[in-house]
DNA sequence: GTTAGCACTCTTTACCTTCGAGTGCTAATC
DNA sequence: GATTAGCACTCGAAGGTAAAGAGTGCTAAC
């Protein structure tokens, strides 16, 4: 069967209607809209058709209709239109992430929960994956007789430190020459590139020569490296789902709830996905927890280089128009936000 | 009246039946167990008067009785008895504590986790308040022509650093110059009083010399103090609550976990608690939307001087002799832990 | 002081009825 | 041939009633 002009107006109907009420759509309420000027009972057959295709689906017998997941797949992909955010929308945003100067991570956890507020869904933002940031600096400080401060400096701007606790006792020159070797080997290399190709063996002769300092420092040196890979995850308007019908029954806000409490397999998921503005509409979610949800996800650029994400979850009915347009503008300022901080500034909390 | 030796066991009884069933108790159940040999008719009075005394309620008239807060709280004063933990749990709390080697926060966070699986209530944990961290080494490096990098070490081993942007250039012996007098000005103060004394007169003249090199610095100096200062706070088991008969009803669910969200206030109000084991119980705590909940909270030590905090909350209902000796224990745990490290190991991330 | 007995209260659960929204089908209409 | 009016039918939501059950408070007896 075709899908008719005239279906696709009625399916539009049911999903804008659907999305609004969370009430299943009936044919009398469809036939009083002007633009569907059809009498109930042939809405009911095109329903039926809409039926038949796999667009709509019945509660039970005597309910209006409710639009299905490939509705909405459709809906997204074809005849959802984007919305302009506005004025005060933006005002919003352009005040929540501008509101702090210069520190990094607050304007990403206050873009997510800028998110939440303006779409009253659960927003969450994932801090840039760090694999492909390039090393640019290391040093080692002399603190204590048997402790000295080990520093990493990447382009990003990101400095990671870690407190080394030495084993056998060390000289200032000693300590610089590590420094310049181990800046000299490891500069210009990404982090994961640092990770993987152990360069431990390109200054071995030095190594000798520092009697025992490079085997103190090192494994603290790929320890904080792996430590500058983890991402952070940021979750905002958790309690926003309280609001919204289809999580009124307890076992749903349960399984919702708890699903967003595994932040690690969470965070997994999300950093896994394409960049872009990506819509996974309920079953198309792999996991079974997800079923009955959305995931819109977007990428954010830190410096034109490392990737963020930023979206929100809710319940596969969701204005994913309005939300995608939000979505799309807030990445848009968050770019030009970490393109004109031109790195450099951030901290390292 | 007096509450005699047969009221306090029957009060007793209540509790230990109520806590365990959430059920009201009636006299019939009551006068079923061995240690009350009476009639109901016989403890049936006894309950009118405990109510008339304040310590038992109804829910309605023909329902069985229900401890009232003041009832918990004489239970907590008097009657409840320690629990020695379980073999078990013990080796729990200790593969959990030692399963991280050398990460504070780590471990932190493990100790919330551990304690919300073994009492099967919602966990918290703060790190410690850094107000009276010692200052001990101040340093300054040069990273880019126009970037340093600012680090600051304190006693606990905590390393924070900040990258500043410099507006003027900078030569290497002004940095060594600034870092020392900085040293010399701040080493040995703690972080409340660094940020209170505005010790920068002091150095004036040097900084005529360093023809402003201090005025981009000290900002960034006094910024990275206030951040310092913060605490991190780690929840576990939030979806604990909705095993809990109490929350079945979704508001109450609802505004539970609205009140866990709203993590600042959280921690202003955790942040705040004195030291050692304390148990408030329902309108004990000033806050309305913590009237049917029970905060217990316990402080511990890290290197003997600097407090952090670790808790649970729950509903009224709970198993306070239980949950005080796991809490105990793992405190003195973690306070046993935190000595042996003997500070310097702790990384920044 | 303790207890047996009993009327009373109140919640919970099940069941029934009614109401209304909406459908699907058929036959009439444009 | 597409559209529409009409109508029987289905199902859930809401409200009302009744019975069951748990527990109390009181009185009078022990």
């Amino acid at each position: 069967m075709e899908l008719s002009e005239r279906k696709l107006k009625i399916l539009q109907a049911i999903i804008g209607d659907y999305v609004r009420t969370a009430e299943p759509v009936g044919s009398r309420t469809l036939s009083k809209k002007p633009e569907l000027d059809y009498s109930p009972a042939t809405i009911r057959n095109e329903m039926a058709d809409l039926e038949e295709m796999g667009y709509l689906t019945h509660p039970h017998t005597s309910a209006g209709r409710v639009p299905s997941d490939k509705a909405y797949r459709l809906y997204v992909n074809a005849l959802m239109e984007k919305k302009e955010l506005s004025k005060e929308e933006k005002n919003i945003i352009a005040e929540r992430l501008h509101s702090t100067t210069d520190e990094f991570e607050k304007t990403i956890e206050h873009a997510a929960s800028v998110l939440s507020e303006i779409t009253n869904l659960t927003s969450f933002a994932l801090t840039p994956k760090k694999s492909e940031d390039v090393l640019k600096f290391i040093n080692l400080l002399p603190v204590d007789e048997d402790t000295v401060v080990l520093m990493i400096v990447s382009e990003s701007g990101k400095v990671s430190n870690k407190a080394v606790h030495m084993s056998v006792p060390y000289t200032d020159e000693n300590l610089q020459l590590l420094s310049k070797t181990m800046t000299y080997n490891y500069k210009g290399k990404t982090i994961s590139q640092a990770l993987t190709n152990n360069i431990i063996a390109n200054f071995e002769t030095d190594i000798v020569a520092m009697s025992g300092l490079a085997e103190d420092v090192m494994p603290n040196f790929m320890k904080t490296l792996e430590d500058m890979l983890n991402v952070n995850l940021y979750m905002e308007g958790l309690t926003n789902i309280f609001d919204i019908p289809e999580y009124s029954d307890l076992s749903k806000a349960r399984s919702f709830i708890e699903m967003l409490s595994q932040k690690e397999e969470l965070t997994k998921k999300l950093i896994e996905r394409d960049d872009g503005i990506i819509v996974t509409i309920g079953e198309e979610n792999p996991e079974d927890i997800m079923q009955d949800c959305s995931l819109i996800t977007a990428s954010y650029h830190v410096d034109g280089k490392l990737v963020g994400k930023i979206g929100v979850i809710g319940p596969t009915r969701m204005k994913y128009g309005e939300v995608t347009s939000i979505i799309e503008y807030l990445t848009d300022n968050l770019n030009n936000t970490f393109k004109l901080e031109s790195g450099g500034n951030e901290e390292d909390e």
